[in-house]
DNA sequence: CGTTTATTTGAAAACGCTCAAGCTCTGTGG
DNA sequence: CCACAGAGCTTGAGCGTTTTCAAATAAACG
């Protein structure tokens, strides 16, 4: 692995503090592959053989029945994906594949449990890693519980308005139909919340959204600080 | 605090192979509280200042915006809840309340943080309860994104009987409205969905529910082990 | 440039919610 | 023990939302 690679590895949050030993282990017997867009990674229901961490590109978590598929939460660099699993030594509860060509970081799962129980600080990096996992969850539970399609819409617009940092300006990053799975919502349906956003302000051009008018927007949002905002937003750049 | 409920609480994953230390220091700056139905425990946005672990009675966890309202989880004896909140010294994101007449016992956020830092054992019991309690929330949010309202309800009955262990007999331990909203659904789409598993062999008396067929109905709820498959019974002995 | 894939639009059906009324159950006080 | 009030549950009607299916348009790719 290239030390600019590692290096940027090194910064997530799970990993900064913890032993350089432990870092060098989990290194080192790790795998660095690249993947073109488009391949499943994991597969739900197999046992979770690897911690994986997302260096560059783009992943899809996702999950399916016979006849529907939902999109549960979209990873970008650097971000670490199915550590719960991987804890557990359960089967993944989710699938992943690529959503643009990426390079993953594969650490096996039985380094991950050992250096966890060797290495306090990696512990501790664990359970706030995972804590803060799991409060995203419930948000999202709420989220998808508590309002409609529009109203996810226009609050996933303020909020990723202000993670990329182009005031009046989003650029949705993924097809649409993949954000529409995310907000829990069909292709067709996410078309027509746009249509009702219009009122509010909103303009799309492919994948370029414009808010024209941030307020009134944000007043049929009715944004929630304990529904939308990030509590850290290392390693969720995109969504 | 009695010691049989001292011992009830020393049972649970969380705290079960910790030191005998740690579990006097958190045991000792604690109360234990006795609520009658219906109060409300914590409320969200508010911090969170204490761990709570549920020794007997029923809570329901929720959350509201100003016109709607769901319940997340309803937590039975022996079991903790907010932990996440705590270890993360955020605010919660669920409000609680009693469902029945309950013995809570608090214990300061900052002894469980302090005690996390000093026994490894406890540490590593919480990250294998927050790893349980985030897939809890992957399977709940998948259940909510994948299934309708009735195939919910379907798969809650076929999981409730198995719990229960009386074949073909499922008890309703909760007002129906609760279970509307732990659902997902109002309580008239509730009585409705019972109305289409009428088909499916499933009869209602109150709060008893009869399964007749349960084939028949597992062929209409399609349950799946990874939304359906609780890891740890221990305290999830309601829902 | 043509083929494929994604997105949008329209129409119809399924689903879920709201509102209102009636019913059931429970607990209380006469 | 009965009557009654209150709360919860069910049922019906109407409505809004979401999905499905189909077709048209737009965009992406070789």
């Amino acid at each position: 692995m290239r030390s600019e690679n590692a290096a940027a590895v090194r910064q997530l949050d799970l990993f900064r503090n913890i032993h350089d030993d432990t870092f060098h282990t989990l290194i080192e017997t790790s795998f660095l592959q690249r993947f073109p867009r488009g391949v499943t990674l994991i597969r739900e229901s197999e046992p979770a053989d690897f911690l994986h961490v997302i260096v560059d590109g783009l992943v899809e978590m996702f999950a399916a029945t016979d006849t529907r598929e939902t999109t549960l939460d979209i990873v970008a660099p650097v971000g670490v994906f199915i550590l719960a699993a991987v804890l557990n030594d359960k089967a993944y509860l989710q699938s992943a594949r690529t959503l643009e060509p990426s390079n993953i970081l594969m650490i096996p799962a039985e380094k991950v449990r050992l250096a966890m129980e060797t290495d306090p600080a990696f512990m501790r990096a664990i359970v706030m890693e995972l804590a803060r996992g799991y409060r995203r969850m419930i948000k999202d539970l709420k989220g998808q519980k508590l309002r409609t399609g529009a109203e996810r819409l226009a609050n996933w617009l303020l909020r990723t308005e202000k993670d990329q940092g182009h005031p009046g300006l989003v650029e949705i990053r993924t097809e649409k139909r993949i954000l529409a799975s995310r907000l829990g919502m069909t292709p067709e349906n996410l078309s027509r919340a746009f249509s009702t956003l219009k009122a509010h302000g909103v303009t799309v051009n492919g994948l370029r959204v414009e808010i024209s008018e941030p307020e009134a927007l944000a007043g049929f949002a009715k944004p929630n600080p304990l529904i939308d905002d990030p509590e850290n937003a290392v390693w969720l750049a995109i969504d």
